[in-house]
DNA sequence: TTAATAGTGTCTGTTAGACACTATCTG
DNA sequence: CAGATAGTGTCTAACAGACACTATTAA
């Protein structure tokens, strides 16, 4: 054994260090569908999983970024376009198989986008990048690393939220009209919500503010609301439908 | 610009690296208080923080740990002697500031232990390891490394799951009693709870497997009761008090 | 028999869910 | 005026919170 390489003999710091990345699931709504953003991994040189799709991340840049959180928002805006979407941690993974190079630790940190900016999106990078129907991705796992196993617990996450806050106004532009975001609302949940209760917990909860008057989206024009706060989403005291 | 340095160009891999921690904050209930394990820094040596409390934690070591987990697993038997405890990722915290060392990042995980292995803990390693209020810490962040700030989040995570999950159960050796149960939730808790509304929540929720009869902790013996899942919560479909 | 705690019963105000209804716009 | 969607009113069953009550043990 040596010693002199392992993490448990202090002071020195001249041991093997795994490397770390950080990746990014980013959310939107469209097609009355929820959505993921991918990336292409190349198929030119020795890099792992050619071909394939995966999230979009990659190494930390000891130089460039002062710390995760910055880390995540450079590499959204890199493939995006959009600089201050809503941006949550949803957690770590690491260990010596994930990766064919060696050992390595991933952060993840998931994202919400208005499905507007998609436009956006696509116009940045382009080529390599795309959109995926999250239901149909989660059917067949073929995602690069272990990025399958976290993109479902990114879903388990936002879905579980869901329930019991405001998110998916983060997926929508503004202004939007209740009944845009009880569209949000059921895309994301994957069943209807009943109207009427919808709105009274969404207006006592007391996250929406009366932005513009109304704007016509469908046959009615409806009122226009933003968001009071936009760091960071309301939290319902109670759970959507108990019945279970 | 060093672009050879840089983990703007793949496929070489001989950039610099941050290093890779793990730390945990493991939990217990004893003398009616939430608290928590520290670990005090060596004062010899050109550690930094020396002298300072900080959470049980370090590097990865490549060579023996697997994973994530694994490597918090490892720290948490080092440490405590307990080898199966609930065991639950927070997050991670990553940065060019908060080591003076370097770039790092450390993966936290918290555990909650029952407050009967306790004096394993304390026979264990002994010496530089030592229980603290967590009421009391918070008053005073004098924790080394950002630590104070992890420890201020795995507390709001627990407090915060605690009013709609079983968790407490976890803090208590088996078999324990409705009684005893509740009284983990007022601690962590920090406000009463009642006992009607309380036994009913519990039992409805069905995590409990009625264990050995009776046995006398007080006055009165009381039915003992089991996890019948030792590995997950349950999430109950409510909130305890919505009420404020 | 008494003190103390385990455990149960009952009442009431609140509210989510369901659904019917009215209001207001476009074409 | 007709069709469609925005928005509101109402009823009811379920249930949390409060609190009083009964049961069972040790001393």
């Amino acid at each position: 054994m040596a010693e002199k390489n392992s993490p448990s003999q202090q002071g020195a710091l001249d041991f093997p260090r795994p490397f770390t990345t950080v990746d990014v699931v980013i959310f939107t709504v469209a097609d009355d569908a929820l959505q993921v953003l991918l990336v292409q991994r190349p198929t030119a040189g020795s890099e792992p999983f050619p071909g394939l799709w995966a999230l979009p991340g990659g190494f930390v840049d000891v130089g460039q970024d002062a710390d995760l959180l910055a880390c995540a928002r450079r590499k959204l805006l890199d493939k995006t376009g959009v600089d201050s979407p809503y941006l949550e941690q949803l957690g770590s993974w690491g260990g010596a198989a994930r990766d064919p190079r060696g050992w390595s630790a991933t952060h993840v940190y998931f994202a919400l986008i208005p499905g507007h900016d998609l436009i956006l999106a696509k116009g940045a990078n382009a080529a390599d990048v795309s959109w995926f129907a999250v239901d149909e991705l989660l059917r067949e796992p073929a995602l690069a690393f272990d990025h399958g196993e976290i993109l479902r617990a990114a879903v388990e996450r936002l879905r579980g939220k869901v329930e019991y806050t405001s998110l998916p106004a983060f997926l929508l532009p503004e202004p939007f009209t209740l009944p845009q975001l009880q569209q949000a609302y059921e895309v994301v949940l994957g069943r209807p919500v009943d109207k009427s209760g919808f709105r009274t917990r969404m207006m006592a909860a007391g996250f929406l503010v009366e932005a513009g008057q109304v704007e016509g989206t469908s046959r009615r024009p409806a009122m226009g609301y933003r968001l009071a706060n936009r760091s960071a989403p309301v939290v319902f005291p109670r759970t959507f439908s108990p019945r279970g």
